[in-house]
DNA sequence: CGTTTGACTACGC
DNA sequence: CGCGTAGCCAAAC
């Protein structure tokens, strides 16, 4: 597919992508990145390693205008954690809104991605869209607030 | 123009 | 584990 786009299509191509995160579910900067193709090829185990910085610009640019379309608040840092200064307003309001969507953060202000960390699109969306599947973000299957039992 | 600075990550102590 | 560092490239200084 295309090469490295001009910054502004890149910044439409992850905005497109931040639209297929679903509500109360986070994902990162790196597994953004790592969907999109880079021009010198892929990684030992076939993902590109564009660089997840500029998803952060990307981020940052639309936070900055707020743009409703995009969830932008469920793109965290691959620690678990917001990435912007904790004291700023935009942290808060990026806190807020995912709490309101259910999301939890621990002692150390971690999201559990087991629990809430975001699979990747749908397949068939990422041939459309001409991406690599990302690797999920989860280690083991999503245990809810509560596990049913079997018996 | 050279420098500095990022909503980042992987890796090595 | 936690912290420091190198590597990334575009944008702002």
């Amino acid at each position: 597919m295309m090469a490295l786009p001009d910054p502004e299509t890149f910044n439409l191509l992850v905005w497109d992508i931040v639209r297929q995160v679903p509500e109360g579910q986070v994902t990162t900067f790196g597994q953004i990145a790592s969907m999109i193709p880079a021009p010198e090829g892929v990684d030992s185990d076939g993902y590109s390693r564009l660089v997840p910085r500029w998803v952060g610009d990307a981020m940052n640019a639309v936070s900055w205008k707020d743009d409703k379309t995009i969830p932008w608040h469920r793109v965290i840092n691959s620690r678990g954690m917001i990435s912007l200064p904790p004291e700023s307003q935009t942290a808060a309001l990026q806190r807020a809104r995912l709490r309101h969507e259910g999301i939890e953060f621990n002692g150390k202000e971690q999201v559990d991605f087991d629990r809430w960390g975001w699979e990747g699109p749908e397949m068939a969306w990422c041939d459309e869209m001409g991406l690599y599947m990302p690797k999920s973000l989860r280690s083991r299957p999503a245990d809810g607030p509560q596990q049913m039992h079997l018996f």
